[in-house]
RNA sequence: GGUGCCAUAGCUCAGUCGGUAGAGCAACGGACUGAAAAUCCGUGUGUCCCUGGUUCAAUUCCAGGUGGCACCA
């Protein structure tokens, strides 16, 4: 039997946490989570990290293993999952991984090009001209370094002129070079399970976890993190809302509102991502059985 | 019961000196290889409360009705 990666994928909010630990119990595995937020320790209450009594139900991999302070991406996931994924292999015939974070599953099953980390003086300089000069500056010096890249690039982004710029000034070539886009082969058979519900059932859902989440502390826990505002990791829905909160920029009731909508877009746009993906077999919630039973018949093949 | 004000997008409202209408929020869609819960781009979704009148033409003016709000009884 090949060894197989269970994904189990959908947006946020529409019941992935519930279902992953059904699952991983009827394969006797772990869960690898592949949420780019749950995987700092300093959050728990606004990243809807599982309880207690659920992470002990089911060994949990990368939920709340790294710090906030340290820079992280898509790439260094690929490589640390691949990692632990080779350990658990090794016991396991199957491995379950779970989460929304788009960019991330890609990185896992398709792979990311090999870049070179950017360095941190250089982000910071560059971030600073962006500030005084303007894109336009930017953009033209991009265009001078990689006029291939230049012409493909969406021109009004300011992260995408960013970081092409950067890997450019620090190789001395172009960034489109590096982007190869190459599909990797991955040693272990991927199963990709989609969860969708009525578009309503998930609003109200996700709503509701809003207001819970309140309850639980969510105020308390932003506040505490309110000196490290700056950080990449911070720029996240429930959190920099209420640092809005706490600048007088927003009623505390407007802050509310806001990472309710803005979880509402979040999963609108995970739906978005996911669409396109034409491997992803999608399920409701509700249908335990089915997806069970579908992934059963899937590991045979 | 009387008087006044209001009724336009899912919500809050603007507007049309009469030529079938537009903002914010919400909603919807798209892009996407190292910040991705990020970043960027696009879309107006409408019996302009109802019925009649005036008019070439009414969401707009007039009358009545209905609903809401305020004040007076």
């Amino acid at each position: 039997m090949p060894k197989t990666l269970l994904i189990l994928l959908g947006p946020t909010g529409v019941g992935k946490t519930d279902l992953s630990i059904e699952i991983a119990k009827y394969f006797n595995t772990e869960i690898i989570s592949c949420d780019s937020r749950q995987i700092y320790e300093e959050m728990r209450i606004g990243t809807a990290v599982p309880d207690q009594q659920t992470l002990q139900t089911i060994p949990h991999h990368f939920i709340r293993s790294h710090s906030i302070h340290n820079y992280y991406n898509a790439s260094k996931f690929e490589e640390e999952v691949l990692e632990r994924l080779e350990l658990l292999f090794q016991a396991k015939d199957v491995v379950l991984m779970t989460g929304g974070s788009m960019m991330y599953i890609d990185a896992l099953c398709k792979g990311i090009d090999d870049l070179p980390e950017v360095d941190d003086e250089l982000r910071k300089s560059l971030m600073e001209r962006m500030e005084t000069e303007g894109i336009e500056s930017l953009r033209n010096e991009l265009r001078y370094h990689d006029p291939v890249y230049y012409n493909e690039v969406d021109l009004r982004n300011p992260k995408r002129i960013l970081h092409a710029l950067e890997i450019c000034l620090m190789t001395g070539k172009p960034y489109s070079s590096f982007r190869i886009n190459e599909q990797k082969k991955r040693p272990f058979k991927i199963i990709k399970l989609g969860l969708n519900r009525d578009r309503e059932v998930l609003y109200n859902r996700i709503n509701q976890r809003v207001d819970a989440m309140f309850d639980e502390g969510l105020e308390k826990e932003a506040l505490n993190l309110y000196p490290f505002r700056n950080l990449n990791s911070l720029n996240t829905v429930g959190y920099r809302e209420l640092f809005d909160y706490f600048d007088g920029k927003l009623t505390i009731e407007e802050a509310k509102e806001k990472i309710k909508a803005n979880s509402r877009k979040y999963a609108r746009k995970q739906l978005t991502w996911f669409r396109r993906d034409s491997e992803i077999v999608w399920f409701t919630p509700d249908k335990k059985k089915e997806i069970i039973a579908f992934a059963d018949q899937q590991l045979m093949e």
